[in-house]
DNA sequence: ATTATATAGTAGACCGTTCGTTTATTTAAA
DNA sequence: TTTAAATAAACGAACGGTCTACTATATAAT
């Protein structure tokens, strides 16, 4: 008799919910992903529903790590912490061949509109990520680096939004280039210029 | 028997798609939407990847027309009227409660990297989209309103992406602040300021 | 130590409903 | 009458969820 690890069966689920959308991942295809019976399922979670709301907090638990440490290196700028950061996550979509999206942004579209718990937790994760980032631009503003005219948390929001934004149109073109133009036109924007002499 | 006019049926089929998304949208809700029986479904399309398909040129058409009226107001600077567009569109939004997104960006994020026609076919429509808007861009820029270190198309496709970013936030907090800021942050990002002497 | 009970997890059949599609039939137009 | 358009009904597969029976392990009682 097997026996399963739920963080196992969320990953897989998030994998699966990444890839294919929500409505379009069945719970029999996380089973089959899992090896995994049904009667299991529905142990460890009350509802496709709950599956999604647990699987959103333990992606939040599992990029959070990332978010970190990808900014806290104290050998770069804020800005370029920032910038790191995101390079980061292009180079994982480009190495999944520009077909996954993120779990959140997936989810924003296709269901925030109809399902209200889930919409509430995606928003809640949101809330949070803005604010650890806000926290880094605010940084970047005190040094000079980063503008100052716009509150840093909106620009936190712009980045993420803007960024969930180029995700989508990365997976109707199948390129990284709307990724690349969210670096080096998006993120550049909130760079403060050097005024030279 | 009831005879069915074909805008109609992909008119209330955006409706629900855009409001729903793709797979949760059943051919059975277009039909009741439509007052038409099954078979009559079969008749027009082929399948409902197709119907789909018909849809998003459908939806290329009807946007297409108020593209052109909103961006040809000649009292108004070139900068003006792309913004004049967008906040159009955020009306639009806000008038359905927040919980209406872009046939285009539900589609990108749900389907795109698992139906390739679909996502052939919404790259069309962004492609052609974004030239025309890049057009006024251009203009804008040659007359030093907006800035020009950055390529008309690249900033056509920075404005396409970001508020389609913002339309998923849109729906996951219930609001109209990240359209808000959309037009205040990312829209103002590309406007020249003018150098006070 | 042994036995009995409780708990956690597994397994898979079943349920009612729905899915997109196809086939057969009916109706309307030429 | 024939052809084209539209409709109705059936098809096979799949959906999320429920339920019953079973297994393995941990805990409690003797």
């Amino acid at each position: 008799m097997a026996k399963h690890d739920i963080n196992n069966i969320l990953e897989k689920g998030i994998e699966l919910v990444r890839l294919n959308g929500y409505h379009n991942t069945g719970i029999r295809d996380i089973l089959k992903a899992c090896g995994m019976p049904k009667g299991s399922f529905y142990h460890f979670f009350e509802s496709k529903e709950d599956f999604v709301i647990r699987a959103i907090a333990h992606f939040e638990e599992l990029i959070g790590k990332d978010f970190k440490k990808n900014l806290s290196d104290d050998s770069l700028s804020y800005y370029d912490r920032i910038r790191r950061h995101f390079e980061i996550h292009v180079k994982w979509y480009t190495e999944n061949d520009y077909k996954v999206g993120c779990l959140l942004g997936n989810l924003s579209t296709e269901v925030a509109g109809t399902i209200d718990p889930v919409s509430q937790a995606i928003s809640g994760v949101y809330d949070r990520w803005s604010r650890g980032l806000a926290s880094f631009i605010e940084k970047g503003q005190q040094e000079g680096e980063i503008i100052d005219h716009i509150d840093a948390l909106q620009l936190a929001n712009y980045l993420f939004d803007s960024f969930n934004g180029a995700l989508g149109r990365m997976k109707v073109e199948r390129s990284g280039q709307p990724l690349d133009h969210f670096l080096d036109i998006n993120l550049a924007f909130i760079k403060k210029e050097k005024i030279a002499g």
